[in-house]
DNA sequence: CATGAATGAGAGTTCATTCAT
DNA sequence: GATGAATGAACTCTCATTCAT
């Protein structure tokens, strides 16, 4: 497979992306991934020979495309408080979005698909969050903007925060004001107030 | 339906649960409910209409069941770090269990099916794990055990930590070693060390 | 599965067994054999699974119910020459059969289901053909009829060329005169002449 | 079409060929002599329509090159008995050869396809191996090796027996000691012992 | 000539659901 | 009430065949 192919998967990638938000992961099927894509049924064939390949593929993109978050539109005077709000407000419009998002359908994925921990992208993608997560709590320690005794702890501590936040989200609900009260509860217990 | 009936649902209940903690939701069909209980096809369509009907009354069955950690076995004399340590305690163990758990089905029966938050067990549940919590952290602050400013923010703080971790164990997986830092970081965040 | 399903079974094989007739074994599918008994496609699969598990049962009920042309319709008075006629002239009807014949079917089975021989329906069949031959034989030696060195290795010879006619007639083809040819030498090979 | 696409005609012929001795014929794809060619699927379009087409010039080819046993590597001073139990020799190797062998594929193709007898290269070939068989066993008459009334009928008899184990071993199996016997049975139906 | 991506027909198989007994 | 045979819709997957390049 050529270069054109490798078009194709791309855009047979985004197709089915769409797909797996809509309708999560379980209920998808190559049908309805074949007529996301408006191509025949043998021609999605020829790419992907089942909906979990299609799906670890779109996983791997998107855990590729994230965490650009922390570098991408930052201002250089920017204080570790200022990227630390900066990156619970995304996580915050991440976690309340209704549609066009692919949570639920990775964690379908994951339930159904036990993958070794070097192969899980959400594994990567948390403990690459934590480590920046980390660096940033130390800067803002060294800034005196935080207090904190165990950066490390701490920055897994917030990641565990924002997972129960996303999966109650997406299975008993959560509003606004719950998240925000929840978000600065993390603020709360690591800036140092005046 | 007379009280016989009532039996044989119960008989079904009990049945299509083993079903559901073996092979989450999604997965399960009628045809494994009709297996499980050894009765016919035709016999379970007299109780129930769909795995989701089964598995919505299974729900609410297992979550007026539980919460009994608190309550049962535990000594008079117990002071509120003891109750805490054996709540997280079971938590741990229920998160880390590997068969025989509900949570990766209810997990995908919520997301397939949205439940007005009044009728959601797991909404109950969590509230009251909550309560329950809160009350606890304030008496662990009037007995001086606890040092702890808002006791029902740090309630929720801890179900949400709990819920991040279950959510961890069940998609990206997580070690032992790992939920006991955690738990221990709950701990240290609540408890006065002499 | 009570009395009633084995009648169905029956029932299928009937018309599976026409279908089979028609068009071999490799070229029936499910949908030819659902269409021919007038049943639904998942109907069909309640019984049997796939065309082999139908074509075993076919083979299984023909070759139980054959073998019936020397027992029946014998008079009492036959001698060993009759009776050799009449199975000659029996093979030689069916060999010479252009509808209606499970050969075709039987032999493109076996080629691609090497059978253990114990559980080859053609093996037993070919065998008893072999043991009854050589039975008739001796009688007819003994009676004066025949002359023959040895029984059974003459019985072998004369099913192996009922064989090559079998094979011959259905892959380039024989002609009644060709078979009578040969028939006759058979008997020339045996048969006393006054 | 000129002397190079003749070539590639050859070409897909001699890869075909080992796919139908691997897979019989009914089995065979359009897309598995693709593969075994390594050419592009419209490439082999451009030669051959169907596997039917494919098969059909395979077997010519085949029956050209045969029947070369007599004539090969035969001294000159051979007696009409040597030059049988070689023959036969020759034909208990390939009918007792497990693979290799295009045999089980001609029967497939023969039975899914009735061909005109003048088109039919086993039916020439069949013929000419009798013709062989008789001008060997009158040559052996002459010489007093053999006994026979009739050296066709004989020759066409030996020619059914050998079709007969052919089948035989392809379908119900047969071993070697079988065959042993059988011929020996053949041989001494002709040959005057001292 | 040669390529190989694309198409769509068709086979296999499984289940939710019904219904006569 | 209870049964389980029967139905048919839906999905997976594979190939023969075509056609733009």
């Amino acid at each position: 497979m050529g270069e054109k192919s490798e078009q194709k998967k791309q855009f047979i990638l985004e197709c089915a992306k769409k797909v797996f938000m809509e309708k999560g992961y379980k209920d998808v099927t190559m049908k309805d991934i074949v007529e996301a894509c408006e191509i025949s049924r043998g021609g999605l064939y020829l790419y992907y020979g089942s909906t979990k390949e299609i799906f670890m593929d779109i996983l791997h993109m998107e855990t590729q495309e994230s965490d650009d978050v922390f570098s991408e539109s930052m201002p250089e005077e920017a204080t570790a408080t200022d990227i630390l709000m900066l990156f619970l407000k995304e996580q915050k419009k991440e976690l309340l979005r209704k549609k066009n998002s692919l949570i639920l359908a990775a964690y379908e994925f994951l339930f159904a698909n036990k993958l070794p921990k070097k192969e899980n992208p959400l594994k990567r993608q948390f403990d690459e969050a934590v480590y920046i997560l980390e660096n940033l709590i130390e800067s803002g320690v060294e800034s005196g903007e935080f207090y904190c005794e165990d950066a490390k702890d701490t920055a897994r501590n917030i990641m565990y925060v924002l997972e129960g936040l996303k999966i109650t989200a997406k299975t008993i609900g959560i509003s606004e004001e719950s998240v925000d009260k929840e978000l600065l509860y993390i603020i709360r217990g690591l800036v140092i107030e005046e």
